[in-house]
DNA sequence: TAGAACCCTATAGCTACTATAGAGTCAAGT
DNA sequence: ACTTGACTCTATAGTAGCTATAGGGTTCTA
């Protein structure tokens, strides 16, 4: 018999922080866990597990949602696979789709960045000067079409 | 003297929401307009083309940060454009991350699709095996390092 | 027995919006 | 003059996936 974690002992041994645990508990990823004498949660190897293949679809960037999708196959063995491979396939182009886009974006970013080659004041910055002739000559795309998200996120 | 613009003349002239405007407001990107008798925000041409520099920057998928910083410059038209070009190699560095992640991400996808060619129940579903292997062998690492966002949004 | 280190819940914050509720305004038609 | 419909106003809550805080309780070690 193996002793229960702690949930601090479960996250350093996940890489991933309590809170985040808590917070995965609330959206109905991991099941509540049995409570010591003093409603610490105690968590055993499945649980450890079930965690560990959650944050490593996380590190290929599945939403929650498409994480759980998976668990539920997971937990119901004797279901057809084939909605896993589908599921995978539509992640795949997600990620195509967004490379794509992204590629697009940078050239247009590299034209715009070699306008100015010698700074100088901004009334006569060529960088500006092209982002203002472009936005009146635009009717501007929407920021990201679909299913996809911008290239910034802060630090953890 | 041309007429001035409800918000949603704006609007349309911009390709963005009503919603949207009065939330850049709120947030110092565009100047509250005048009034008109009835409270109605009045908008001049001034205001068109400022919208739609915002609105370009947000399809080169800068955040509202990167925008105000550079509405900052726009501003004030003696400041020297050196920071205007370094903002914008560090935009370019930005999503040249996030492509070379997307496309390690892309071949791991891609690796683990492959396990299963010829679907049957999940209990033999070689990908959910895998993923659950990978994720006891891995320290996973954090979903997306630094500053940069995944593959999923929803649409508008 | 004190203090440190852990745990608990609840709540607010982050980005860049979008969507609602509930009220007021305006122009056109009768 | 009055009604109808389209527009506008403010304020608030919701989205994804956490992170951070406040204000408490518990457990372990010295």
């Amino acid at each position: 018999m193996s002793r229960s974690l702690s949930i601090g002992e479960l996250a350093s041994r996940t890489q991933c922080q309590s809170e985040t645990i808590r917070y995965y508990e609330r959206e109905g990823l991991l099941p509540s866990p049995a409570r010591s004498a003093g409603n610490y949660r105690q968590y055993d190897s499945a649980q450890v597990e079930r965690l560990s293949f959650i944050r490593h679809c996380r590190s290929l960037d599945m939403t929650l949602d498409e994480i759980r999708a998976l668990l539920k196959f997971r937990d119901a063995p004797s279901r057809n696979c084939a909605e896993v491979s589908a599921l995978l396939d539509e992640h795949v182009r997600h990620v195509a789709d967004r490379i794509t886009q992204l590629r697009g974006l940078q050239r247009q970013l590299r034209q715009l960045r070699g306008l100015c080659a010698n700074p100088g004041n901004t009334d006569r910055c060529g960088i500006l000067k092209e982002m203002t002739r472009a936005a009146r000559r635009e009717g501007h795309a929407p920021p990201a079409v679909g299913h996809v998200h911008g290239p910034h996120r802060r630090a953890r």
